[in-house]
DNA sequence: ATTCTGCATGGAT
DNA sequence: TATCCATGCAGAA
């Protein structure tokens, strides 16, 4: 291409005539280098030549080489060492000292982050690598023995991959001592009182693979002043910017998964740790709010917000009773310990400003409790929260105000605890709108999904209930009345038509009873159905249909779309936002468009009106092309999109049976010797017809004899109606027996047949079969039987 | 009859 | 298997 730059932003060559792979990007690709620098990283020099001077080299432990550790290029070079310090790799591999440190592949940043030019620029030094975190802070008076034991107020922030590594780290800078913290061997009195005074973080802390100006991450501040700023300010600044929106919301992805994904929650992964339950922390309730929701907050609270957790609502806890069950471990580390059963009031203020309080209290149960906040009822009222809602509890810095905020369902981040608790369907409602905001209940779903079209990165998710025993409650028949609700009284039919596959994901087709369904290892999101293909450039595009001018028009790989659109609702193609534009594909590429779709019931209808439209569009050449296309055209679909029907009660899209690859009437006749698809099916459907027949002649002959025997004499065999329709069926069955007779009228093809389906369409129904009884009702004509099998 | 309260149950992890 | 936690439920108010 020739737009090509080296990624390397003090080089940023463009007319390299070779180029070379880089460091790998978030998006597993890698960065694009020209020739020189390409050599230079692959020399493993890049760090000495470009990053010379930035901050951020450490010395290896074992040879004391000089490692540049504050860079994404370099994080492949070292090892943080358990004791501390680092080990370049060529020491680490030499003496087999560690266990990977999960920087051997450098974890591809962000796309905002990784692709930015400033990425290679001077970097933090230290565990710059490792992300920033900050040491919580005790907001309730934690005793000694709370942090000797480690078991409260510990916060992180920054990568999960690096953090784990961490930890090991961490002591060397900052220890706990009777309450207080150690920093560096200067101790801060007062952290054992109050988190306000408790600001002490590790000089580390502030070091990340952020760069100066990088973001906004870091307010602004180069890194080596924050470096050496212990200043409350900072912390509170830190705390409120960090909030990449997307990273929040890769977060999701990235939370429980492996180390492909760790890189996403690489920068912005709020985790609420204590020190001794970090690892077993649920990242669902781990706080993913967005930059915006956070610094809406921050806004409304005039603070920084330190988020500490997050939990979706369940029915229960949404319900009447006003309950909140809370995490145990959330509610242990960040709400106040409690020793009676009855707790204790505790104020929160929600994001309006609003101060509630509630009763934290515990349940025993099991040997162990169970926390729950107690009158939240008028607050969630307040808040129109429902069940699938997420609340979020913070903390202000400095004042230590718990804080409750929100965020609607199926916007933003979603955790698999959310997508439960909607599960629990009692109260699920189609909320749009990301948190902290006002919410919007009365809007439909149809706007729900423009507005998740318009926040990439948002997730939908697929109602599951993990338990069904409220399903015939009585407050869910309330519920389904509710106005609120009206935008969820789609029929199944359409509720169908939104789901969508996964992204990047192909069905395996089962069938089941005839019934084919497309098993995806990942939920389906929902939205309208589109087609999704890759360009010239590998880029992912999906291509959906207007519903007004049924022009096909292009978007975003990741856009999610209301059941209805238009173009006026194009938002992504400017030009094409009406349905006067002219739509850029031509009759072939919409050709090859469908033909490589394997959504064959929007095909098929697209099809089918694009026909419909060209016909009036187009004048002879397109209607050559669209004859060419029907008998042609579907040849190119595969196998899987092919369904599975033995009988086709409407032929779609990729649907290989004869009829279906007819040319339109009036179509030119198919030489002799033509080896069309259409030609060629008929001939073999016609060479295993007759097989068939010569195979079950016998059987054949028994079935008339039986016939007979039993007296069967009320009229001859051949003006026996049971006859008849066994003549003009292609099945008959015998005594129950599952047995098939090609019976097709001699000289007559049914064009439906399917011979490789005739076998399981015959077993696929005991009912069916149970007609069969008597040799007068012996046979049944496929109408007749159960409807999933002739529909 | 309804709501509240405290605990039990069992599915999910 | 242990634990968590969403929800059920009985008894009290």
């Amino acid at each position: 291409m020739s737009s090509k730059l080296c990624f390397n932003s003090e080089c940023k060559v463009s007319n390299s005539e070779t180029w070379k792979k880089g460091w790998r990007l978030q998006n597993h690709n890698f960065a694009n280098l020209c020739h020189r620098c390409g050599s230079i990283y692959e020399e493993g020099r890049f760090c000495e030549t470009f990053h010379k001077y930035a901050s951020g080299w450490r010395c290896c432990e074992t040879c004391e080489k000089r490692v540049h550790c504050g860079c994404i290029v370099s994080l492949h070079a070292f090892v943080v060492l358990d004791a501390g310090g680092i080990e370049c790799m060529l020491c680490a591999n030499k003496y087999v000292t560690l266990t990977p440190n999960q920087m051997g592949t450098p974890p591809p940043l962000p796309d905002w982050l990784a692709q930015s030019p400033v990425m290679n620029g001077n970097q933090n030094p230290g565990l710059a690598s490792n992300g920033l975190w900050h040491q919580g802070k005790n907001l309730f008076n934690i005793t000694t023995n709370d942090l000797n034991s480690g078991s409260r107020m510990s916060f992180e922030v920054g990568m999960s991959t690096g953090l784990e590594r961490l930890e090991s780290n961490k002591p060397r800078n900052l220890s706990f001592s009777n309450g207080s913290l150690k920093h560096n061997g200067s101790e801060k009195p007062g952290c054992n009182s109050a988190v306000v005074n408790c600001k002490e973080e590790p000089s580390h802390m502030h070091q990340s693979t952020l760069k100066d100006g990088q973001c906004a991450l870091l307010s602004g501040k180069g890194s080596s002043s924050l470096r050496e700023d212990n200043d409350a300010k900072d912390h509170s600044v830190l705390s409120q910017q960090l909030y990449p929106q997307d990273i929040a919301r890769r977060q999701l992805s990235a939370d429980d998964n492996n180390a492909d994904s760790s890189c996403q929650s690489l920068i912005c992964n709020f985790k609420p740790v204590e020190v001794g339950v970090r690892k077993d922390l649920n990242a669902r309730y781990r706080p993913k709010i967005s930059g915006e929701e956070s610094k809406l907050i921050s806004g409304s609270t005039h603070s920084a917000i330190t988020p500490l957790f997050e939990k979706i609502l369940s029915a229960s806890d949404a319900g009447r009773i006003g309950r909140l069950v809370l995490p145990k471990k959330c509610a242990e580390a960040y709400f106040p310990p409690i020793c009676q059963p009855e707790g204790l009031p505790l104020k929160v203020q929600d994001i309006n400003g609003k101060e509630w309080t509630f009763q934290f209290r515990f349940w025993p149960n099991n040997n162990s409790r169970m926390y729950v906040l107690e009158g939240i009822t008028n607050c969630l009222q307040s808040l129109q929260l429902r069940a699938g809602d997420t609340v979020s509890f913070g903390r202000t810095e400095p004042e230590g105000k718990l804080i409750l905020g929100f965020r609607k369902a199926s916007c933003g981040p979603q955790s698999d605890q959310g997508v439960q608790a909607v599960k629990s369907g009692n109260e699920m409602h189609a909320g749009q709108h990301a948190g902290y905001q006002k919410p919007k209940h009365k809007e439909d779903l149809t706007q729900s999904h423009s507005k998740v079209n318009k926040a990439p990165g948002a997730s939908s998710f697929i109602p599951i209930k993990r338990k069904n025993s409220m399903l015939s409650s009585k407050r869910k028949r309330e519920r389904a009345d509710n106005v609120d609700l009206l935008g969820l009284k789609v029929t199944l039919e359409e509720a169908q038509g939104l789901f969508r596959s996964p992204p990047r994901h192909s069905p395996c087709v089962v069938i089941i009873e005839d019934f084919k369904f497309e098993e995806y290892e990942d939920a389906p999101v929902i939205g309208r159905p589109t087609i999704t293909i890759r360009d010239y450039l590998g880029e992912d595009i999906q291509w959906t249909q207007c519903d007004n001018c049924l022009k096909w028009r292009k978007l975003p790989y990741d856009s999610l779309l209301p059941a209805n659109w238009t173009c006026v609702e194009n938002a992504w193609d400017f030009e094409r936002s009406s349905c006067e534009a002219a739509q850029e594909l031509t009759v072939k590429q919409l050709q090859d468009l469908l033909s490589i779709n394997n959504s064959e019931s929007i095909g098929a209808a697209a099809f089918k009106k694009l026909q419909d439209a060209e016909l009036d569009a187009h004048g002879p050449e397109d209607l050559e092309a669209l004859d060419r296309f029907a008998i042609e055209g579907y040849c190119e679909v595969s196998p899987a999109s092919t369904p599975p029907t033995s009988k086709h009660p409407r032929h779609r899209l990729g649907c290989s049976c004869i009829v279906c690859n007819q040319p339109p009437s009036g179509g030119p006749k198919h030489p002799q010797n033509c080896g069309c698809k259409v030609c060629m099916t008929v001939r073999r459907r016609f060479q295993t017809m007759m097989i068939r027949r010569g195979r079950n002649h016998t059987e054949r002959e028994n079935v008339i004899q039986e016939f007979k025997s039993q007296g069967n004499t009320r009229s001859s065999v051949k003006s026996d109606p049971a006859i008849e329709v066994l003549k003009s069926s292609s099945k008959v069955y015998v005594n129950g027996d599952r047995k098939v007779i090609s019976t097709s009228v001699e000289g007559q093809i049914d064009l439906n047949t399917q011979p490789q389906r005739e076998e399981v369409s015959t077993c696929c129904n005991s009912m069916a079969l149970k007609k069969q009884d008597t040799p007068d009702r012996g046979v049944c004509k496929l109408g007749d039987m159960d409807p999933k099998i002739s529909g």
